[in-house]
DNA sequence: GTACAGGCAGTAT
DNA sequence: ATACTGCCTGTA
């Protein structure tokens, strides 16, 4: 570890870039508007961000709340001791630098839940219709500086939708899922406080109870909106990283498709081996992996 | 037409 | 326990 790593870090925290983490792939409703501002839904908020400098941001939201990026790129976290922890080789060491202003962002629990529950087996274009779709059909129609959003459905929105409206939204078969993950949240099966106080293990043990949730999506909303920094999605990007750059960390071979105890074997390993702020390592490689593949999304 | 996309659950071995 | 298979839908 070079001498001025320390310093160095300093002023990655400082590189803060709230673009680079939107377009990360960890959320899904953000839209590019004129004027270089940029326009989110999380919940009942319509959130925009307007680039107003090299480095300068100007953050606003609707219902006003004056502390919302603070809490949704994690600011109240030190990033400084995050990049310290995950930096166990040369490898995230470089992309932590390739990347400084790249953050683990907060979501609310039930639009992750959704949102990861429309995420399996399709791709990002298709899981950002779906949703899209969702906040037209079942949100409230917001203005902002004269363009119309939707706000996210509520739990009790979903569980109440008609079956065939949810399925012109082009969710196809993950409509019963949806609705499965719905119901548990309405009616207090699932309480995010309850997860948010738990361990990892308890939490996802619950997760996994619902229909249409398996290991990635659950370990997707653990990270994103349940406070498990320690969380490691694994998907096949990230199979296809830990098999070129970290072969030791797994004994066995295996091929695109991960069995139930590959998941396990990777995605622990993984955890064990970049520590508390796993969930922040596995961040960076996908973007890294998904960069140097050339993705548009 | 056919293969494929950031999984999951159900069924068969 | 582990492997195999179907699944909505849109795009290449």
């Amino acid at each position: 570890m070079p001498r001025n790593w320390l310093a160095d870090l300093q002023s990655l925290y400082s590189s803060f870039d709230p673009i680079t983490s939107i377009n990360s792939g960890q959320v899904f409703l953000w839209e590019k508007h004129r004027d270089s501002s940029w326009y989110g839904v999380s919940g009942d908020h319509i959130l925009k961000i307007k680039q107003a400098g090299c480095e300068l941001f100007e953050f606003s939201s609707f219902p006003e709340d004056k502390a919302w990026h603070r809490r949704m790129f994690r600011l109240d976290d030190d990033a400084r001791t995050i990049f310290g922890e995950i930096s166990r080789d040369s490898l995230v060491r470089r992309i932590v630098r390739l990347y400084p202003g790249l953050r683990l962002m907060r979501q609310e629990p039930h639009q992750c839940i959704f949102s990861f529950v429309c995420a399996s087996n399709t791709n990002i274009p298709m899981i950002r219709r779906m949703l899209h779709n969702l906040t037209r059909k079942f949100g409230r129609p917001v203005k902002v500086d004269g363009l119309e959003f939707f706000t996210f459905p509520s739990a009790n929105d979903i569980d109440r939708a008609d079956i065939d409206e949810l399925r012109s939204c082009g969710l196809g078969y993950r409509v019963r899922a949806i609705k499965s993950a719905a119901h548990a949240i309405a009616s207090g099966q699932l309480d995010f406080d309850v997860l948010k106080a738990a361990s990892y293990e308890e939490a996802k043990k619950e997760l996994l109870q619902i229909y249409g949730i398996g290991n990635k999506i659950a370990d997707c909303i653990l990270l994103f909106s349940l406070e498990k920094l320690d969380a490691f999605p694994m998907d096949v990007w990230i199979a296809r990283a830990l098999l070129e750059n970290y072969s030791w960390l797994h004994q066995e071979e295996f091929g695109d498709k991960l069995t139930l105890h590959q998941y396990e074997e990777l995605s622990n390993s993984a955890r064990r081996y970049f520590g508390k702020y796993a969930g922040y390592a596995q961040q960076y490689l996908y973007y890294h992996m998904r960069q140097t593949a050339g993705k548009k999304w």
